[in-house]
DNA sequence: CAAGCAATCTTTACGATGGAAAGATCGGCA
DNA sequence: TGCCGATCTTTCCATCGTAAAGATTGCTTG
């Protein structure tokens, strides 16, 4: 399965984003190679051709992996501050940033329309999902009923628009500001203060509306 | 001056700068490489090297001089919305967000800790311009006098850091998501209708406190 | 069960890049 | 005027991404 018995590997395309994931945290995007990866994973330099066409169809499904992985800290996060709309904003900002934080190359990449080959007309399940709770608690907070992956395309009001980016836009920008070291002024202990200030006077703001 | 009369440039740094401009344009970062900008400027590969170490010395140049753009811009349209509070705050965020759009690649490198090689403890003068326009922006919301780039580095109470918070990271979360092509639910004669409305009540709420 | 086909992986090759090192050229100062 | 340091060129090397062609294997089909 994962060992590598003769001839074919048997399991390369999980070996080879396994050993994306470990160049990233280890090197960096810097020392992130089509080759590199092709060493760790023990096979040619070619052979990730066949499964990923390229190194952006590789970087792609780096990025579906880091989707797949905010979407899952988000929804148990979620979880645990369920009823409670407050702490569900702050719980929402906090996995976020803190997602920015362990995995700072990935987010890098997710967020790199140029790098990754996603078609954000038809974008992929993890990213729909990751989508999905961010919009969701934004409907719990304006009291409306929840939207399934599928209902995501569907048309939204002005209101709930601007409530989506009053929320969103704060956290995403919280996050890449903090990870690119801009935010120098907010120390370190005091950080999470900042946010659940900042997050519970948004949640304010969009629970009681306009 | 820019001609190239001989073996010496006499303009080369600067020239090099506009030829990294002018690929980024062009190509995005994707094509931008130091050979490149040598041969728009007309001289050898290794040219560059007395003047910018390395590419990283040259991406940190272009993203300065990115800040010295965005710092002007910002000045330039809080201008216009000068004594209206909402108007302000609306001007910041649609000359962020402009920038961002203008200057793509150049936004994504000045933003980018991984490429350039700031010392963010000693920001450059044209960060510290930035932030400057950005902080004051919201001082006014608060009613309290503007600050000088060289009293950026002073204390700031957590009120005001929350506040400054509330404003930036969402105009950067917003524009940077634009970007990234994140917000295709916002459609795009729509879009400057969102960004004020979110920035106008994001103004109530900073300018009516906690 | 055998044969062949398609998928997977390797080998080889090419052009391009960043950077190092050494040499050429020139401007300005003594 | 002569020389020194700054600027630029040439040359070289390791590495990268990608293409093309060959080797190996598992699976299917007869």
């Amino acid at each position: 399965m994962s060992a590598r018995p003769g001839y074919h590997h048997g399991d390369l395309r999980n070996a080879l984003l396994d050993a994306a994931d470990e160049l990233l945290q280890t090197e960096g995007l810097q020392g992130f190679t089509l080759r590199a990866c092709a060493r760790i994973a023990g096979v040619s330099h070619a052979a990730p051709k066949h499964h990923f066409n390229d190194v952006r169809g590789l970087l792609g499904a780096v990025a579906e992996r880091g989707f797949e992985r905010l979407a899952a800290t988000l929804k148990a996060e979620l979880a645990e501050a369920a009823g409670d709309l407050d702490a569900e904003m702050f719980a929402t900002a906090r996995a976020y940033v803190e997602f920015a934080q362990t995995w700072p190359e990935h987010f890098r990449i997710m967020f790199r329309s140029d790098l990754i080959p996603f078609d954000m007309s038809c974008p992929p399940d993890a990213l729909l999902a990751t989508f999905t709770e961010l919009t969701n608690v934004i409907l719990r907070q304006r009291g409306e009923p929840e939207l399934a992956p599928e209902e995501m395309s569907r048309e939204k009001s002005a209101a709930l628009v601007t409530d989506i980016l009053l929320g969103w836009c704060h956290i995403h920008g919280y996050a890449h500001l903090r990870l690119e070291g801009q935010l120098k002024m907010v120390d370190e202990e005091a950080h999470l203060q900042h946010l659940e200030e900042s997050a519970t006077r948004l949640a304010h703001l969009i629970q009681r509306g306009a």
